[in-house]
DNA sequence: CTGTTAGCGCCTTCAT
DNA sequence: ATGAAGGCGCTAACAG
């Protein structure tokens, strides 16, 4: 019951400062060693004694020191996450349920926007390689054999792409492009145009792929254009050539190029659906306030930021805890890879073909 | 010339670790408190001292660990940004000029999206303070009376918000309301509309008063509508009553709901500009992307961010400088406040009206 | 101009 | 279950 604490306190440098856990240890007559123990690990405190540190620390409204405590782990607290461009809304929900999830592991996130750039790409992961936990790259324009040698410094994890030796949260494209097409074959329409994103990107490459085997298998006219930037002004420009190929079923990239398709489109005259028929994919807010709404593919992004996180978190752990010098027993653990599923959402920019 | 180099590395721990300052000063020949000198500022040390240093530097791949030195210093290198929604181009841009502002002075930006909502707002501010060395608020809801007890703890700027005793960065609300008005009635627009955004918006009111009593002064017959929130929904909701008020000139809070607005007006089969004239306010991408293209008054987004940073980092200074215990002599330094101003853009979302 | 000496606040063996 | 002691990597006085 003594009330040491104001000198306590005072033995800090200079009174406004934060209290310490020393502060803490004083007030709740404990020693720090005890204080810390009971606050990160629930192991080897006395029931009543972690009660009496706890109400020390909101007592004193103590809040530790992250650098002080990084310092001594080696943790930072803080996940980065690189994206191709903030603005569009697909990444935009993903960085809110990411942060959500980090939140709720009392981590924070770090953002950078690449501007669709390969160099910024590289020159952010390079930078925030040294600053954080772990990193999260999504949609990279880079694979391992440039993004690698930072593989060595801190753990990553790559969204909507799959590639060798990085663990990745990806959404099944193959599945997407079957959607889409299904659902224009099932309309009548006999010849398709894909409006392709950027080469270097994962998910586009791999629907390109999968669309022509597919239209060939299928017997369906297929037309590939582009490729384009996967943004609303790529999409207008994509507008004259969809026009010009005939096609009467169009497959966006996203949706984002899909509206700017559908809006150059209407600008030129022609209507969507009864001249050509439109599928984009993601199921951004957007989509569904267009007129005509657009039918796409809807992505599990809430789930995919969650379990990036997630997938992240388990990497830094399983780092920290491995012996230090010599690599693992044998076979390293297997490189682990979430698949996620789309979902086809069909609206107005698609309906029948009498062509 | 000695090769001591690798004895010395080996000095950490486990040979995995990265390299420290001590080992930087070992391999140039010199103190630790040199390498710390030549690293973080340009003063007191020799030049060919530093060469050695920087050579030392750049042989090891050595990059300074950031919670040592924030542990030390005190400062996290890490700046904190609040904006209510991402996925609004607004913002986004603001985040992205923000973000290369505080890369280019080593810094590293947090940013937080509270979704337009106090509490998340409240929330964030409340666990952000403690962890970043100042704070930007961009739009917030809250006054500094809420906000307020972390004022003490940690530099705080907002964006687009006059409040008592905070320092700001604000786009002068009533030049872009003088603009817009002004703007319609050359175009012989005698009833404007005005959708206005919540109401707990500094810069919703601010525009609100104003355009009151511009109307009033100019004799134009004014009709405010809502508050909705400022989106694309918000704005399509605003449709059938601005339809309903019978006003031919439309100003709206800001560009997304004016999208939103245009394009329900459009599904309702209202001709913009012909029935109805739109301005919008801030210019993000869209505006000029859509058909018809928006009129709008173009933000310094870019200067804004910027500034913001660079108004952030002084205070932070400043608070570093400061003599510890007692209150600085009489007058507390001045709060900074930064005026920026808008410009019109005219586009085809506005014309002449004959009624 | 440079080296020496102390911590910053926390976590973590090692004892007890 | 708890305490004591050392160190994480860096910067900041203070001497020289």
């Amino acid at each position: 019951m003594r009330e040491q604490r104001t000198s306590l306190l005072g033995s800090s440098k200079h009174g406004s400062s934060r209290p310490t856990l020393v502060d803490v240890a004083a007030l709740a007559g404990v020693s720090p060693a005890t204080v810390s123990r009971a606050l990160t690990r629930g192991d080897a405190v006395k029931r009543t004694t972690r009660r009496r540190v706890l109400s020390a620390v909101d007592a004193l409204d103590y809040r530790p020191n992250r650098a002080a405590r990084g310092l001594s782990t080696g943790r930072s607290g803080v996940l980065g996450m690189l994206v191709p461009d903030i603005s569009n809304p697909f990444f935009a929900e993903l960085i809110r349920s990411a942060q959500a999830e980090a939140r709720a592991h009392d981590q924070v996130l770090l953002i950078a926007d690449t501007a669709q750039s390969e160099a910024e790409e590289l020159d952010l992961t390079e930078s925030l390689a040294g600053q954080v936990d772990g990193l999260i790259v999504c949609s990279p324009r880079l694979g391992p054999e440039r993004l690698g040698p930072r593989l060595a410094e801190v753990p990553l994890v790559f969204v909507n792409r799959r590639a060798e030796g990085v663990p990745a949260v990806v959404i099944d494209q193959d599945a997407i492009v079957r959607m889409s097409v299904r659902h224009l074959q099932d309309f009548r329409h006999h010849h398709l145009a894909f409006l392709a994103g950027p080469e270097d990107l994962w998910s586009s490459e791999r629907r390109l792929e999968t669309v022509r085997a597919l239209a060939n298998s299928e017997g369906l006219e297929l037309d590939v254009l582009g490729p384009y930037e996967p943004s609303f002004e790529g999409g207008s420009q994509a507008a004259e050539p969809t026009v010009a190929s005939g096609a009467t079923g169009v497959i966006a990239f996203n949706d984002v190029m899909a509206l700017g398709l559908m809006a150059r489109l209407a600008a030129m005259g022609i209507a969507v659906p009864e001249k050509l028929s439109v599928v984009g994919s993601d199921d951004v807010p957007l989509a569904h306030m267009w007129t005509p709404a657009l039918t796409t593919v809807r992505a599990p992004t809430r789930a995919a930021g969650r379990r990036a996180v997630e997938l992240l978190g388990e990497l830094i752990e399983a780092g920290a805890r491995e012996p230090l010098d010599r690599t693992p027993p044998h076979e390293s653990p297997p490189v682990r890879r979430i698949e996620l599923e789309g979902q086809l959402v069909v609206r107005e920019s698609t309906s029948r073909a009498w062509a």
